[in-house]
DNA sequence: CTACGTGCAAAAAGTTTGCAATCGC
DNA sequence: GCGATTGCAAACTTTTTGCACGTAG
């Protein structure tokens, strides 16, 4: 059903050739190099069903504006793989970890069940935090 | 400089008397019923106060509209006590979780500074997991 | 009495939707 | 050509702000 269109692949391509996790107004900004009368609107359509294929997925970072990435870039290939992210309070990036603390059921009270987890590191990344360390 | 006024009392006992994460509609919601008048403005005024008051902690979860928390109820009277949430798919309510999977440094790529973390698990609650187990 | 707090309405920010024009297939 | 997609503008949601009135101290 989904049309290649130029600004589908702008927005994919944004995704992708940044690897980073960013927000529908940076993609918007990235992809209007290649497609400068690009919208927003477009840009949240796009996302949409992108999601729904599966190449994107959303990170929703606590008090902040959602922000997408990539699938195949930051997932190392596999479509579910489960990870996490730590968000640079100085530059305000957001960097994939792939690692996990492992299973959470301990934590809740009996007959909870949980499902899953989302989990935020804060800090500065190793740019910011050479660069100067407040 | 804070005054005590009809609607501060509400809002704290709002959150004080629910004992729970509430959302800022919520918090209206609820006191309005000991001050019908009552704006959803005065409301984020008054949080934006109590927050500053060490007297209500936000809680920012993933994807929802920010809700608050009322310190003295949930943090075991340390202002500064670190937790955590879980969050029931099913009722939409959040709870409490006080205990930690533990230090998250590891996790980093080598030059990172991790400051913070922010855990949410998600899934069902006792009550609706044993009301309908889906 | 005086200044801070309140209610209302309007604004700002992020996201969604209606609609006519456009473009992939 | 047909119908999905686009760009624009308007709607919607959450949160903030301007302003005149009310009220605590």
């Amino acid at each position: 059903m989904e049309r290649q269109t130029r600004q589908r692949s702008a927005v994919l391509g944004a995704l992708t050739g940044s690897g980073q996790t960013l927000t529908p107004q940076e993609i918007c900004h990235l992809a209007q190099r290649g497609v400068p009368r690009l919208s927003l609107s477009t840009v949240y359509r796009q996302l949409k069903q992108l999601l729904e294929a599966g190449e994107v997925v959303p990170a929703d970072l606590p008090g902040q504006p959602t922000r997408y990435e990539a699938v195949c870039e930051l997932a190392h290939g596999r479509a579910d793989h489960h990870h996490h992210h730590f968000h640079c309070d100085a530059c305000d990036r957001v960097y994939p970890i792939h690692t996990c603390p492992g299973p959470m059921e301990d934590l809740v009270p009996r007959g909870f069940q949980v499902q899953r987890h989302d989990l935020t590191l804060h800090g500065r990344c190793a740019e910011c935090a050479s660069t100067g360390p407040a």
